[in-house]
DNA sequence: CTTGTTGGTCAACGCTTGTTGGCAAATATA
DNA sequence: TATATTTGCCAACAAGCGTTGACCAACAAG
């Protein structure tokens, strides 16, 4: 029997691992938890359904797997208070347009308890801190950086989610020109 | 047989249709499209599956009938240009947490293509409107309410929906404080 | 009273879902 | 070469879904 090893080689499935979890991305952010099945994941990765519940156990672990995000902020202390709104803005559109995950989290976390945890603990512990070293009294951070993220998230929801036509048809750079004083307010005005 | 006169007297089963619609919009709101399953609803209402077929022909129809939805804008011609944002944001928290089908909406549009096209025509036939009539140039008036649009829906998404703690634990006060200023700005200031 | 309409329940249909266990081939180990 | 282990497919399960049609009781019209 083989004994499996922390440092364990690349395995054969690796690649069926993998091109599981890219279905399952897309699958969920193209059409949320519910109509996400595995059996369609199954399909687009090329495989038969039961091999998802091998590797992931069952669906909730399977999203689990596939959820997991980073937002990569910038290191945002090593440039001028003044524009952080407008870089904070665009490196949000940036990854939002980059990458699956962002949106399968929002479409499902609005329905689903485990997706919107996620949503949250990934605001809290990835925004929460970048915010927190830049505003005035890093007491209230929290809701500072709630703001923020009700401002970007809602032009993503509007944007790549609802698809609301005048959201659809603002270039990146209209976007950021509006949007970066809202944040850039919420993260740095004093109080009102 | 009884013809079904344009002007037809209440009848026995009202109530009965009424209270299918007051389930739907609670399930709707609480689970979204495909967990509000017609089979709970009907449970809630205290009657047979098989009669929300009848009332209302399929889901479908009775997702139609049960988002029926009317945001109720105030007339804004009548007061102060100033205090424009803080009506408008303190009205949509008004709407929002006296009303299911505002949290229903947003819980199936993200997921259903009907449910998405339905907010897009309220955001359009309703808001636009109020925002066509105040803002500078009335040829941007769907990008202004888009962008106005996109912080309302955002705090709904924060507040109401994910229930992010830092934005479920703000006052009312602070809300509109802090988000007023951002509407005010969407709607009348000069393009950036 | 008789008759037709309405409001409602019940049982079932066909289908899809997540999930399971058995079995065959490919690969690794000895 | 002989033996485990891994990788994968297949067929099936129980449960839940939207939906349908037959059937019964209450009521209204003649």
């Amino acid at each position: 029997m083989k004994t499996d090893a922390p440092t364990a080689g690349p395995r054969r499935s690796d690649a069926t691992k993998a091109a599981i979890l890219e279905a399952a991305r897309e699958r969920f952010a193209a059409d949320g938890y519910e109509r996400a099945t595995i059996r369609a994941i199954a399909r687009d990765a090329g495989i038969d359904p039961s091999m998802v519940m091998r590797y992931y156990g069952n669906k909730e672990g399977l999203f689990a797997a596939a959820s997991e995000l980073d937002l990569r902020f910038p290191d945002l202390g090593a440039l001028p208070d003044k524009h952080i709104g407008a870089v904070l803005v665009g490196h949000f559109l940036d990854r939002w347009e980059g990458d699956d995950v962002l949106t399968a989290m929002l479409r499902v976390g609005v329905t689903n308890a485990a997706g919107a945890e996620r949503l949250r603990s990934v605001l809290g512990e990835q925004l929460g801190p970048v915010v927190a070293g830049m505003c005035p009294d890093p007491a209230d951070a929290p809701r500072r950086a709630a703001l923020a993220a009700s401002q970007m998230l809602g032009m993503a929801l509007a944007r790549y989610v609802l698809e609301f036509p005048p959201a659809v048809e603002m270039t990146r750079e209209e976007v950021i020109a509006w949007l970066a004083p809202t944040v850039q307010r919420y993260l740095t005005a004093e109080a009102p």
